[in-house]
DNA sequence: TACTGTGAAAATGTTCACAGCC
DNA sequence: GGCTGTGAACATTTTCACAGTA
C-alpha cells in the first residue's frame, strides 16, 4: 500500500532550493513580459519589483543558478530568460494529460499559460461516455477505458487531475500505472503515490480559508491594524448549495 | 502608487505560525471525513496520515492552538472540527464575489467547496454585456459597471479574480475601492495593492512548472533515484496553440 | 500503556551588509 | 557609481526525542 509521501521531491534537486524553484516561474514571467517589450538589460531591483520579491532574494535565488549577471548593469534579458527555461526544463516538450473534463478541466485546457511555456495539452479524458468525440477547446475528449494507451501512446509523464474527490485517487493509481511520475492535484484529496511520484496540489477552498484566517484577524481583535471596516454581521443562513464539480466530501 | 506588497499579512496573526494556518484546512477536511463517518477520537498519527503530513508536525501545529488533546487516547473529532472552523473563522459567513465570469471563473462558482466552508458566492461579475443577467451555477451575473455597488450591498470582503491577465490590476484596484481587503488571484500577474490587503495567488502553470523542474531531473542528471522510467523523446514540435486566456509565448 | 505536548536541535529560508567588479 | 554575488546574522519551519499524563 506505500507509505505515499505527497509533495517534496525525493530527488533533492542537486543544489537548488525547493523555494527557489517555487519562484523561478514567476521570474521567468516578469522576464518574459521584458523580453516582449525588447528591455536589453533589468537590474535586480526592478526585476524583483516586477515579480513581486524583494531584491536580495532575487540576487540570492540567481547566485544558486549561476553568475548570470554583470555587476554594475545588471542582467541580459534574454539570455536570463534561457537559463531560466533550461534550469526549469522548459526547453522540452511535455506533453500533460487533463483528466476530468467538468468546469474546471475544460478551464484548463482553454488556459493559454500552459501551451505557452512548453506544455502541450497531448489529451482530455473522462469517464462520461456522452463527453466522448467531443471537442473542448479544439481537443476531442476521449474515454477513460483508453488512458493506459494514450498515456504511452504520448510518452505522457506529467498527468493534471480535475475529477471530482472520489474519482481522483483512483485516476492517479491508473496514471502512475501506466508511466505517469507527476502529478498535479485539483481534487480536494490527499492522494496516495508511490516514491519517485511527485504530486502537487492546488486547492481552491483552502486558498479561501488562508484569506478568511486573516479577514477574521483584521476584523477582530483590538484596533491592530487598519483598513478592513464592518466584517458585516451577516453570519446567518449559508445555504449549502449543491455540488457542482469536486464534491469536498470523501466517499467514506 | 503604495508600494504594494503582497502575500504575507500584516498582521502578525497572533502566534500562530503562518506554515501552520496554511495547514489547518488540511486537518479540517480530514477531520470533516472523519466526523461524517461518525468517527469520535482519532490519534495524532491518524490524522496526520489522513491530511498527508507527519505526525510530529500536526502535534507541533496544534500546540499552537491550545491543548485540545487528550494523552493516551488521542483528539475529539467534533471538538477539534469547531476549534478550528473557529480559528480559521468559517464559523461566520464570508460573501464572496467572482469577477471574470469565463471558463474558470464558471468552475469556480460551480466549485461545491466554497459553499461546503462558510463561503457564500455573492455575486457573479463580468465585464462582457452579452453575459449579463445569464445565470450561471444559478447565479445571475452581474455586469462591472455595478461592481462597487454589489460589494458594497452585500459586504463583501473577500473578492475572486479570474480574469484574463490585462483586465486583473484594475478589477483589483476597483475591488479595494469599493471595500475588499482580501484577494484571490487567479490571474497571472502580480497585483499591487495598498497594505492592509491580503493577495493570495494560484498559478496554475506556475505549479506545472515547478513539476516539470524535478520531472527533468528524474530524467536527467545520472541514475541517482530510481522509478522514473524513460522521458521519452517527443521533444519535437510543440505547436504554440492560440492563447484562450492569459498571454506569454517567449517571443526572442 | 498509549498517547499528547513541547523544549531543544537541525534544517531551511530570508535579510543584511559589504566586498568585488564593470 | 552602480550593481552583482555572497558570507554571515537572523528568522522560520521541521524534526527529534522524551517528559508528562489520562
Amino acid at each position: 500500500m506505500a507509505t505515499g509521501r505527497t509533495h517534496r521531491p525525493a530527488t533533492r534537486s542537486r543544489g537548488i532550493p525547493e523555494a527557489t524553484v517555487a519562484r523561478l516561474p514567476l521570474y521567468l514571467r516578469a522576464l518574459t513580459a521584458l523580453s516582449e517589450r525588447s528591455v536589453p538589460t533589468v537590474s535586480s531591483e526592478e526585476l524583483a519589483a516586477a515579480a513581486g520579491v524583494n531584491s536580495a532574494k532575487l540576487r540570492k535565488d540567481f547566485s544558486y543558478l549561476g553568475s548570470y549577471g554583470t555587476r554594475g548593469v545588471g542582467y541580459d534579458v534574454e539570455y536570463l530568460v534561457y537559463q531560466i527555461s533550461r534550469e526549469l526544463g522548459l526547453t522540452q516538450d511535455w506533453p500533460v494529460v487533463i483528466v476530468g473534463i467538468g468546469n474546471l478541466g475544460a478551464a484548463l485546457a482553454n488556459y493559454g499559460g500552459f501551451a505557452s511555456r512548453g506544455f502541450r495539452v497531448a489529451a482530455l479524458i473522462d469517464a462520461d461516455p456522452q463527453m466522448a468525440g467531443k471537442p473542448v477547446a479544439g481537443i476531442p475528449v476521449q474515454h477513460t477505458d483508453d488512458l493506459e494507451r494514450i498515456i504511452q501512446d504520448n510518452g505522457v509523464s506529467i498527468g493534471v487531475i480535475a475529477t471530482p474527490a472520489g474519482a481522483a485517487q483512483q485516476v492517479c493509481d491508473r496514471l502512475v500505472g501506466a508511466g505517469v511520475t507527476s502529478i498535479l492535484n485539483f481534487a480536494p484529496t490527499v492522494l496516495t503515490v508511490p516514491d519517485g511520484v511527485d504530486v502537487r496540489k492546488v486547492d481552491l477552498s483552502i486558498e479561501l480559508q488562508i484569506l478568511a484566517f486573516h479577514e477574521q484577524r483584521k476584523a477582530g481583535e483590538d484596533g491592530g491594524a487598519a483598513a478592513a471596516p464592518t466584517p458585516q454581521a451577516a453570519a446567518a443562513a449559508a445555504d449549502q448549495g449543491p455540488d457542482g464539480d469536486v464534491p469536498a466530501v470523501m466517499p467514506a
